[in-house]
DNA sequence: CAGTGAGCGAGCTTCCGCTTGACTT
């Protein structure tokens, strides 16, 4: 009897399908030791040595394993062939106590890499361990040496790492940008003409202006220009053009892709691809691999040829970027030959499984399926001095498109030879002004991060979580980030003191030195010598240098309503609120004006109600003089009161205007 | 349905990455 050991336990009911009666499979559920929570767990001073530890719910995972290994005479260990995966088999083979555990990875769940994988064993990569090693070591060197620093110098509870000040800070700078976004006026002037001869044709095309304008004026004496130009044909280029299908889908691209199209937050994403993944219909979700199994391509080669016809198939391959640690396939649809409608029928599937199994099937049909094919034509059209320009494009082929379908608009113009002279219908002049640049969404931030090789499958959705509970970012009514006061006040003085960190290219270096010690060109505790003992020195130097973060005081000729004295303005960890000057004799504290509504409270007569959330982010409306009333609501005042009782109208989530009191009727 | 600040100096906050399941909207 043998005992197979891999991370999910999904993954292990699968594999069990293809090992016989002689092997027992278990999971690890992921990493099974750690550092400690509540210190540092690394001996700085002692080669880094980590201090690690068995968490609590690893615990009786390890109980469980410890029994099994000794009713088996050899013990595989099967996790991931990544990074954290080869760590897993070391803390495994660590805690377990084995003696001489072999080493096994496959990237496809297939029987016969399966086999494969099993008569190839090796044993466990020390530098790849030692890489991990490295990487965690100094993740939390950053978050537990900088955190403390943040509490001391601004306020408590607060948090910095490697990758969530990398993902605030690219908010706070893109508000920046928005802030000291100018818009510009500029003109445009589109030219309405037909062919002369229309006595069955009345098609009419618009081309445009290939000319700056600035300023209204200028639109204008161009048009008086043209007005008197004829309008003639000079070049007409005609030219096939392709579009080619996607590649399949990672866990960043689908989180971005069901974002685009549903609107699904990150997180919502993961959890409907678990419960997908747990029922067999889709391969794990956690990769960042475009890698696709043979199996998998020549399925889908027979159900394409077979339901659009061969003209639709293509075999393609693709490739990951660089840094991509490949030890899972692409996320596709476990059976490709099963549509999505006749899978929704099958079995028990939620809307959302259905929307989320529906793109990632469409996006992996589509991406073995040939390119879509459009008949384009430019054309030049001269007006007297000036030049302007059409395009038209038609749709000659659909390919992919046909089970992927994407938004392009088809523009037809009519059949023009060169020098052809034109009738003008009319000239649209339109005033414009240059946009601002968009705030991130969480699809936009996943998007760079990842391309910035910053966070990993497992990690885009929590960080996200992560910056929005710590107050740094909070989302508006667009579902769009922003900074909040204490998230910029904490990324201005990351940014001051600890430039390095929150640095871009962080973590592109960090990787650069992870590969030299997989490669077993680096020791570990050298990269980490060499991290640390710069950080700490600077870090010791600011704790000196950096005042705590109290010029944010002001004070104001507001009066506090319990004892009279004057009230100010402080920074705390949810940002900006009215303290009275008489602290700590008298505690009470409001919120500032710009978040009250302007609406009276109707309990105590004397706040305002304003915004304010639960723990669990979630917006109500109280009264700000909270905790001396205790007036909230759930739903929006509307400042409006009900006619039969004066209670007040609140709009709910569905926009319907109610009496928030719930007798009245 | 809910917080924030100072200092006394108790005990606590915090990272990233791998898993799933316990909750809730």
């Amino acid at each position: 009897m043998k005992l197979v050991i891999v991370e999910s336990p999904t993954k292990g009911k699968t594999i069990s399908k293809f090992l016989g009666k002689d092997y027992k499979i278990l999971s690890s559920f992921g990493h099974i030791r750690d550092l400690p929570i509540s210190t540092l767990g690394v001996d700085v001073e002692n080669n880094f040595k980590p201090k690690y530890v068995i968490p609590a719910k690893a615990r009786k995972v390890i109980k469980e394993l410890k029994a099994a290994t000794k009713k088996v005479d050899e013990v595989i260990l099967a996790t991931d062939e990544d990074r954290e995966g080869e760590a897993i088999a070391w803390h495994l083979s660590e805690a377990l106590g084995l003696k001489n555990p072999k080493r096994i990875v496959f990237h496809e769940i297939t029987k016969t890499a399966i086999s494969e994988a099993l008569k190839n064993p090796r044993i466990i990569n020390q530098d790849v361990v030692d890489a991990q090693q490295a990487r965690r070591i100094l993740d939390r060197i950053v978050g537990y040496k900088i955190s403390p620093f943040l509490w001391k110098k601004v306020a408590r509870g607060l948090s910095a790492g490697r990758v969530q000040s990398v993902a605030v800070k690219l908010i706070v700078e893109k508000e920046r940008e928005i802030e000291k976004f100018k818009p510009e006026e500029y003109w445009t002037i589109e030219a309405e003409l037909k062919k002369q001869e229309t006595r069955n044709n009345n098609q009419t095309f618009t081309a445009l202006l290939k000319e700056e304008i600035k300023l209204e004026k200028d639109a204008n004496k161009i048009i008086k220009d043209l007005d008197k130009a004829d309008y003639i044909v000079k070049k007409i280029e005609k030219k096939e053009t392709r579009r080619n299908p996607f590649p399949p889908f990672t866990t960043s691209t689908l989180q971005q892709e069901a974002w685009k199209r549903f609107k699904f937050p990150a997180r919502f994403t993961m959890r409907i691809a678990q419960q997908l993944y747990e029922k067999g219909n889709i391969t794990y979700h956690r990769t960042d691999s475009v890698n696709l199994s043979g199996m998998s391509l020549s399925i889908a080669k027979k159900f394409i040829e077979s339901s659009y016809g061969q003209k639709y198939s293509k075999l393609r391959k693709y490739k990951s970027k660089g840094k991509a640690q490949e030890a899972h396939e692409a996320i596709r649809p476990t059976f490709p030959d099963k549509e999505p409608a006749s899978l929704s029928a099958s079995r028990r599937m939620d809307k959302n499984q259905q929307a989320l199994y529906d793109i990632i099937w469409r996006r992996f049909i589509a991406c073995q399926m040939t390119e879509a094919c459009f008949d384009s034509t430019a054309i030049e059209i001269r007006a007297g001095e000036y030049i302007f320009k059409a395009n038209g494009q038609i749709l000659k082929f659909d390919g992919f498109l046909k089970v992927y379908p994407m938004k392009f608009k088809e523009e037809e113009l009519p059949d023009l030879e060169k020098n052809e002279i034109l009738n003008l219908v009319k000239l649209v002049p339109s005033q414009h002004f240059t946009q601002p640049p968009s705030r991130y969404t969480e699809a936009s931030l996943i998007k760079i991060l990842e391309e910035n090789d910053i966070g990993r499958p497992s990690t885009y959705a929590p960080i996200i979580s992560t910056i929005q509970v710590r107050n740094y970012i909070e989302k508006n009514e667009q579902k769009r980030f922003q900074p909040t006061e204490i998230g910029i006040v904490v990324n201005d003085i990351l940014v001051e003191h600890f430039p390095k960190i929150v640095d871009i290219e962080f973590t592109a270096n960090m990787e650069e030195d992870l590969d030299k010690i997989a490669e077993g060109k680096q020791k570990w505790t050298k990269v980490s010598e060499a991290f640390y003992r710069p950080f700490n020195e600077n870090l010791q130097e600011k704790y000196k240098e950096v005042k705590k973060k109290e010029a944010s005081i002001e004070k104001t000729d507001k009066e506090c309503p319990k004892c009279g004295k004057f009230l100010v303005i402080r920074m705390g960890r949810f940002g900006k609120f009215y303290a009275c000057s008489g602290f700590p004799e008298c505690k009470h504290t409001q919120a500032l004006e710009k978040k009250n509504l302007g609406i009276k409270c109707p309990k105590c007569e004397n706040g305002e109600l304003t915004e304010k959330r639960t723990k669990r982010k979630k917006i109500f409306y109280g009264c700000n003089q909270f905790p001396d009333c205790d007036f909230a609501l759930w739903d929006k005042p509307t400042g409006k009161k009900c006619e039969k009782c004066d209670s007040l109208l609140i709009e709910t989530k569905k926009k319907q205007i109610k009496c928030s009191n719930k007798d009245c009727t």
